[in-house]
DNA sequence: GCGGCGTTCTAGAGCGCTCTAGTTCTCTGG
DNA sequence: CCAGAGAACTAGAGCGCTCTAGAACGCCGC
């Protein structure tokens, strides 16, 4: 019933615990043949290693402890790169979820109970001098937002580029009229609301820039394309996120207003939905895969001890054109 | 620099490691005196017991094994709710996922290795020899899904009573024409498309009966509301999930069809995309918190050996009636 | 003044593993 | 024929904790 051990494996071969725990591991220092012989009778026992013994037991753990939110598609899409980024490693993860009564600090520190040598956070809106604290203890990578602490490492998309592709291709179809529906409160949409009235500004629009308050959700989006179907509409619309996106988009259709022939929209993240075939959001792009597989690296490098050359690694993103977006009539 | 350890403190403290450990663990045996200042040492010293020893040294590791598949927006809800309730009763939870390219078995497999005491499976669809395997080994509960299996716990809603709801709803309005877009091959579809007929029939529109492939994501719902609009529609729809139901009203909406004025739509889940005020789909409500709190609560009775009366608990759903059905016209 | 009892504390084994420092056993070359 | 190298294997300590068994210390009643 109780689960075997290396001692049974070893026990039941005829050779020691140690030559076991190099067979299983993969080390050097077997012969072939025991290799062999005690792989197969670790199979036949069911062994599994104890992992709870063998972190303890290390001096390395190789574990990377992961902070996401659960019900934000990216995320999922990340914490799936980064498992099989981590384990091409051979190194593993454990997940701790971010929701709404396990505050981030609480899913950091289940993460150290584990013992995990670094640490992802793309949950958590960590305020700087715990996120300083924090770096100051293992390595950690903040995956997608800006941070002004130095103790860590980020690696993010160039949100200021991202925003300027989206502004750039309307501009280019020929609107003049691009308003920008933020992300209220939501991490980064202050940057991203700079990175707007640049654009326009660079673009000669700047007297056409117009915000309206949005958020990170569908109905935020849905609020902000009321206020702008009742006053005079603008021919293009640039959102914080897709999720806000799909809420103006429904709206917009339930009003008669005809996307893109009536006016454009621009969604951001490229998540699940704006692939959808009955809506083709166009939308700026992060490459979860690279995201993920970088933030992984960089960890990895602060643990082995190998050259990091930046604090920070900004990705560049692109625009996904799809159906939403077409020259203003 | 190094994590500081029970010896740390009961040096500091000039106890044995025992005695700190009675005190950390809140266990009886350490007067009220020697509780508050080692206590108080601890935390200067920023201890934080290491969980792997802790499970390693413990005969019970009080860990809740969960897969769950990330991209799913109720996963994310029974999560959270299955931390709290874990947490509530002094259990801790691990999280392992079921991504596209991690299968079930490998999440299972993970969680096995941190020898966490019982198995809480929302994820997973996972077949039935592999599920009595397993069941064999620790505690099973079984989230949200039918199975064969004898050896597991099932804590699920009633998919025919849910369906009932829905059609009688439906029928209740004056609906005749009532379809039903199927979930194809997704887990539970053809436990509802058969629910789905005996409801009809119970009305006495077995001859009205008539499904329409679909499955379980937007682009299936699309798909299927075409086909619909295509060939003469019926006044009513009722369709596997929410996100189904999404995809539908879409198409619906862009093809001029009004709703619920043309057709009524009922979805599936209740999912926080069906609460959107500018969605507010009717649709059939599983109570995630309570279905977590079961789980979690028949997961622990197994384990303390309290007494567990049926191996399945069936949850009565409801229906949230919002903007999505009215009579036909 | 002593056995008995409850409370507070400690010594030390052991959980299943990894790792260092051997030991043994070939297999060479001079 | 033996020193030396290298491969294959082992003994045993130790990771940080929990837990059992028992020690030490009052405090009671007789």
């Amino acid at each position: 019933m109780r689960h075997p051990t290396l001692e049974d494996v070893a026990a039941r071969a005829g050779v020691s615990r140690a030559l076991v725990s190099i067979v299983v591991r993969g080390a050097p220092g077997a012969s072939e043949a025991t290799r062999q012989r005690v792989l197969s009778i670790a199979d036949e026992l069911g062994y599994r290693p104890d992992s709870r013994a063998r972190l303890l037991a290390g001096r390395r753990s190789r574990l990377l402890g992961v902070t996401l939110t659960l019900n934000h598609p990216f995320h999922a899409d990340l914490a799936e790169h980064i498992y099989s980024a981590a384990e091409q490693r051979g190194y593993e993860v454990v997940l701790s979820a971010v929701t709404s009564n396990r505050p981030p600090q609480k899913a950091i520190d289940t993460l150290l109970d584990y013992r995990c040598e670094a640490a992802i956070l793309a949950g958590a809106l960590t305020r700087e001098p715990e996120l300083t604290a924090l770096g100051e203890r293992l390595p950690v990578v903040v995956l997608g937002q800006r941070t002004r602490s130095q103790a860590v490492d980020v690696v993010r998309t160039a949100d200021t580029q991202g925003i300027r592709l989206a502004v750039d291709h309307l501009a280019e179809l020929g609107h003049r009229a691009i308003v920008h529906v933020d992300g209220g409160r939501a991490p980064g949409s202050a940057a991203r609301r700079s990175a707007y009235r640049t654009a326009m500004h660079r673009r000669g629009l700047a007297e056409q820039a117009r915000v309206v308050p949005g958020g990170e959700a569908e109905e935020d989006g849905a609020a902000a394309a009321r206020e702008l179907a009742d006053r005079t509409p603008p021919t293009a619309v640039l959102t914080y996120n897709d999720r806000c996106a799909v809420g103006l988009l429904d709206v917009f259709v339930r009003a008669g207003i005809a996307v893109p022939d009536d006016i454009s929209v621009v969604g951001y993240d490229d998540s699940p939905v704006a692939r959808l075939p009955h809506l083709r959001l166009t939308t700026v792009s992060q490459d979860a895969a690279q995201l993920a597989s970088l933030a992984v690296q960089r960890a990895i490098a602060r643990l082995e001890g190998g050259a990091v050359d930046a604090r920070e690694v900004v990705l560049t993103p692109h625009l996904a054109v799809r159906g939403t977006t077409a020259p203003p009539r």
